[in-house]
DNA sequence: GCTTGTGAAACGTTTCACAGCA
DNA sequence: TGCTGTGAAACGTTTCACAAGC
């Protein structure tokens, strides 16, 4: 095995997407599982399948396939997801932080809601579940954080919060960020964030219906999709 | 002006976010903006911003830049966004389909909510909001959509569900889908997929923090996704 | 002067094709 | 035989660098 050089992001990005699936194999009884099979379901090209795995050690058998089981191991740990990892909302009382912050995917993912926090006098104080507690104000951000050792935040804002809470967030000394605002937050060498813009989502399918409109039934072969 | 290729994914998505910020500055009563200016508030390359609207045709001045509102007028044009584009969000009984059913955001960018669905006898009838009239039952999606020209699916349901569901969306025949199911939908011909996982937003992050855990340095990234 | 538009270069990711091994 | 692991090729996107034009 030669000096392996980093993982592209959607390499990692894919490695989530394995583990569910090899998640659901293992409960079916699966025990071994192919590059082929494993691309075929998800439409990906097998021999990316391979080296996604290979970035982080040689996991197969040749002639036979993955374990399914030491395989998920393995992506557990790569992932980082043995340990429970704590997460707070901030802006748990508008209509998106609140219903993650009701969403109980996440505990069985290992990510915990120990924290909300919003600016609005009227939700502060309110309890949304037992973990979390009650709903306090950005301003103690720093504080809990540190205190409740919260790893990830998510942000469900609106635009103009931006500028109250950006100092506060960097202040705060967390390490990762999941924006959900109409804004785009930029990772620096203390913050990983990724962004997730509903708008953007929304706007680029609507240019693909006006593609369709514009009548391209097409003499080439486009794919203009992709995940 | 030469043959023109089909602009990348990425630049579309772009697009939304220059779309947005333009906005802005249109509201704060700019008239010129340069690429170099609109690059840096993104943390982009201003060859990029270039590149990405040259796609669709010469609409700088050299020497000036872009005129905040013509630009503006072309990306709207370009994404489809003068004409309303009716959605449907189905799992609206759920947390987040009903949280994404009473988010007013959409309606700013011409967005409207226009029927809702689950499979959920008790939920079933409710009505979250005037325009989108009570939740319907899945069984009725192809002929609602057809009744009420709905153009985007936003499917917000459990794992399991999308069995009972796919070939309902197929017969519907809806021509964009945006998918938080935790399960990957593959575009084909007659329909886009954008597939946003929240869980892999977390494990990508989660991945990150481990990766700092473990000492090692942090190559800043950033994502939307996906896919 | 300044900024756009664009070929060409650089970079990154995916796919191919096959050696190596069970 | 069957499937992995991996260099090399193919492909796609981003960045550079500069000619063209205001």
């Amino acid at each position: 095995m030669t000096k392996k050089q980093a993982p592209p992001q959607a390499t990692i990005r894919r490695l989530s997407v394995y583990l569910r699936y090899l998640s659901g194999l293992e409960n079916d009884g699966a025990k071994v599982i192919s590059s082929q099979d494993l691309a075929g379901y998800l439409a990906l090209n097998p021999a990316q399948v391979r080296k996604d795995l290979a970035y982080f050690g040689e996991f197969g058998k040749r002639g036979v396939g993955y374990s399914v089981k030491k395989l998920r191991d393995h992506i557990i740990k790569i992932l980082g997801l043995q340990q429970v990892r704590k997460v707070a909302i901030i802006g748990a009382g508008g209509r998106l932080g609140r219903a993650l912050a009701l969403y109980t995917g996440f505990e069985k993912r290992n990510f915990k809601v120990s924290a909300l926090f919003d600016n609005d006098p009227r939700v502060i104080g309110t309890v949304l579940s037992a973990d979390a507690g009650e709903i306090c104000p950005i301003e103690n951000l720093p504080r809990i954080v540190k205190d409740r050792n919260i790893e990830i935040l998510i942000l469900t804002v609106p635009a103009q919060a931006i500028k109250e809470i950006y100092d506060l967030i960097m202040l705060s000394g967390v390490q990762a960020v999941l924006n959900f605002a109409p804004f785009k937050l930029i990772s620096n060498e203390n913050v990983v964030v990724n962004n997730v813009d509903l708008t953007t989502e929304l706007e680029s399918l609507s240019y693909h219906l006006r593609l369709k409109e514009a009548g391209e039934p097409l003499p080439t072969t486009d794919s203009t999709e992709e995940e």
